[in-house]
DNA sequence: GGTCTATGTGTACAAGTGTTCACTAATGTG
DNA sequence: CACATTAGTGAACACTTGTACACATAGACC
């Protein structure tokens, strides 16, 4: 798993690895290969369960570090940007995969997407913030917000890791769209039916 | 070019294509790849350049087709959706080529999404919407706005074509998403510095 | 009609591919 | 100690792959 990650992170795309490329990486023989995985797709599954797991730390991290509500987006995006930084490969993967040619994985990734935003949603209850939105709406914000933050991966992960000029672009641009969303939905529902 | 893309409208990544079995869905020899293309990188890249003539035909149905502004929303999300529908396979190596593996190729969507932006922010200014946003700011929103609607694609794509129930399910997502961010661009800058 | 260019063909080769099978070394458990 | 399990090995198989080269054909243009 680590090989086919370090490949990945190489900047080739997961779909394109094959068998004898992946167990010639780790330093290993082809054969060994199925000892593991029954093929490069149960490869694939096994490292989105891993990469659940890369998440949920992100999470617990947040959560731990996020103490003054009025910058609770910089902060966020901040730690989001730096486990991103930390686990290249990990993210490269997942956005890969979100388009990916095995269908079991692509609904694994969206999968973790969708408990990261429902996480998120009970900490915006938690932390008593938007309590006018209803449910759904809220719900619907955290996975519009949970987009986003996915799409600036893309943005990350195509420009050198150690650029920083442009890792901070990147940084206070997403900041910028999750701005917006959150007025948007500070102002949902009173208004949802006007304009445009 | 065509049987590329036939073959990634069947679920393969673009990536895991090679040029024998290109030509083999072309059903020509192997060897005449090399009259038209260098390489499969290069492949990739005219489609790109197709890929940008198919965005521009939408563009121009939308300007076209939307009447009352207070539909914007929806019937641009549901010329969309028709297009993506209509040239699924296209999309698919769209979605697929924003993490793809050719740098070029991704550079080129990429490119192609700045540009569909820049017209979008244009159409507002001539529809005289968002006035009160500083160029900047709407090209941000604009920005955004596409970036929504990218993602949604990756929705599209992973049900079925003809599955009208949940068609009707990703448009009225990206409706309700798009609105939100049209309310926060609408409430923007006046208390950008507060809350949350 | 003769010539040029674009496109496609057939053969060939060295290298890489997924998978199989029988074998071996290490590990922890009774 | 004996034994079962786990992880790794090496050789072999039938294919597939990218690319090179010389050759064929069809249409455009003088």
């Amino acid at each position: 798993m680590s090989a086919a990650l370090e490949l990945v992170g190489k900047g080739r795309h997961f779909a394109s690895l094959g068998i004898r490329e992946v167990t010639r990486q780790a330093g290993v023989v082809p054969t060994s290969f199925y000892r593991h995985f029954r093929s490069m797709d149960d490869l694939g599954l096994q490292l989105v369960d891993e990469l659940g797991l890369v998440l949920r730390r992100m999470m617990r991290e947040a959560r731990g570090n996020v103490l003054q509500a009025d910058k609770l987006i910089e902060e966020s995006v901040g730690i989001f940007v730096a486990h991103a930084q930390a686990n290249r490969s990990f993210f490269m993967f997942m956005a890969q995969g979100l388009a990916g040619e095995s269908r079991a994985v692509q609904e694994g990734i969206r999968s973790e997407m969708r408990f990261f935003a429902s996480e998120l949603a009970n900490d915006l209850r938690r932390l008593r913030l938007m309590q006018h939105l209803s449910d759904a709406d809220l719900d619907m914000t955290c996975d519009l917000v949970v987009r986003t933050v996915a799409f600036s991966l893309t943005d990350l992960l195509s420009i050198a890791a150690d650029d920083d000029y442009q890792v901070g672009q990147v940084r206070k641009r997403t900041s910028r769209f999750l701005q917006m969303i959150f007025v948007g939905a500070g102002h949902w529902q009173s208004e949802s039916g006007t304009a445009l």
